[in-house]
DNA sequence: TATAAGGTCTGACCTGAGGTTGGAGTCAAG
DNA sequence: CTTGACTCCAACCTCAGGTCAGACCTTATA
């Protein structure tokens, strides 16, 4: 199957100059070239298309989308980094959308918002920290933000993989439909608690006041979201679930 | 309270270079210029900066935020109309997010994409008619899922339209990370409250509890599951946090 | 007090990703 | 065989900055 300029253009959405600037490039050929010049384009180059333009949604320059199709030839590995960071870019604008609604709030009150806030998300140089391998931040983050006033690192290893799991779990069980009252729900959370009190004191009724506490924070309850949609909730009922047991 | 272009610089993120251009364009001058040609920033200025960088997010030229800047000096309405724009965008990058997946699992089977859905969402003209009536959009998707069973066409319809742009709605929300306690959220349940009251006496308080009650309908719940994973739990939350406002 | 280190101002030039204009060839239909 | 739509290509333009370079200013330290 062979398409014009035209036909590429109409379906895909860039224009016919953007077309040629890419060829001009070598970013992205024509399969064939006719004698009076008409340039005609193939289903691998549609394909091939559509990767730049998902690239060119999340800024990348032409130069480096090159580059990065030509060192990563398996579309499926491309496709894959991409929604990584496709998914990172809808979280950055989560923030924005975050700031934007608290300036709201801020100027219906007439106050002032303060300075650091202001820029939360916008600013890039922290922003691009938060770009890189998520799944780091997501484990710093969260252990971190359980463990608070440990030290010791290789527990802190410990706590974090054992909330990864926590979570991994919770996260399955919420995409197989299993109920907030099954059984291997609530024992997974009766496990996880246990594992909790070593540190710490907690019950169930106060676990499961942390989790709805955990929701109000809108930098936890995006990085469980992240993670799973719905999550947060799932596991907010979960605990509940599991409290008036 | 003032700041030096290096303060401001660190503060948003943008560069020195960049506050020194928009100076020339007229888009944000300096609270006021020493004598050695020092260029000082007040709040009020910080306060421009950031809608300047909220309609850049947007990829709003900068002609254009100069003017949308002048004809809308209400600061005020200026962010709701960021926030709405914002929330489209969000929605578009869903979207994409949603075409990749698909150009994902059918590059794992090694099939090809019916070109029409291969640019879902990259598409621009497309993407522009989606834009702004969004509702229309959600009605087409949506609204077949509803109605089931129904007997009076007329009233019927309304109701299934009102039901699945509210579901709609929350589902989107909830895909887009939206916390249960924003505002749009608790208007689009204050509406469809509204709504229900035509019908039926209800309040915020028994909506939320038949809300919950709806949980624990097996069939409900997977009905609404089935549209997005974490939705019924989500709508739950949702309604309660209205309920408790 | 001199000096170094780091901020700042400004203009001139460069860049990337296209858009615009315009002249000329090509195609399909009536 | 003409008309209207399509195509090619080149030269030039635009926008939002980045880079570089030279000169000036401020502050801390020797």
């Amino acid at each position: 199957m062979s398409y014009t300029v035209h036909e590429v253009a109409k379906l895909s959405g860039v224009t016919i100059k953007t077309l040629y600037h890419y060829q001009k490039i070598g970013l992205l050929m024509p399969e064939s070239i006719a004698e009076n010049g008409y340039r005609y384009y193939g289903d691998k180059e549609l394909e091939q298309l559509q990767q730049i333009l998902f690239y060119r949604e999340l800024d990348f320059s032409l130069g480096k989308i090159k580059t990065a199709m030509q060192n990563e030839p398996s579309r499926l590995r491309c496709l894959c980094e991409q929604k990584t960071l496709l998914m990172a870019r809808q979280q950055r604008i989560s923030r924005i959308l975050h700031t934007l609604e608290e300036a709201i709030t801020y100027a219906e009150k007439g106050a002032a918002m303060s300075k650091e806030k202001m820029f939360a998300g916008l600013n890039k140089q922290e922003w691009e920290v938060a770009l890189k391998p998520q799944n780091e931040y997501l484990h710093e983050n969260y252990s971190y933000s359980i463990d608070m006033g440990t030290i010791d690192a290789d527990a802190m290893n410990e706590k974090a993989n054992e909330a990864s799991d926590f979570i991994t779990f919770m996260s399955n069980a919420l995409r197989n439909g299993v109920s907030v009252n099954a059984n291997e729900v609530h024992s997974v959370i009766d496990k996880h608690i246990q594992f909790l009190q070593r540190d710490m004191k907690i019950d169930a009724q106060s676990f499961a006041a942390q989790s709805k506490f955990l929701m109000t924070d809108e930098f936890h309850r995006q990085m469980l979201e992240k993670q799973q949609t719905g999550l947060s909730y799932y596991i907010c009922f979960a605990a509940e679930s599991y409290a008036g047991k």
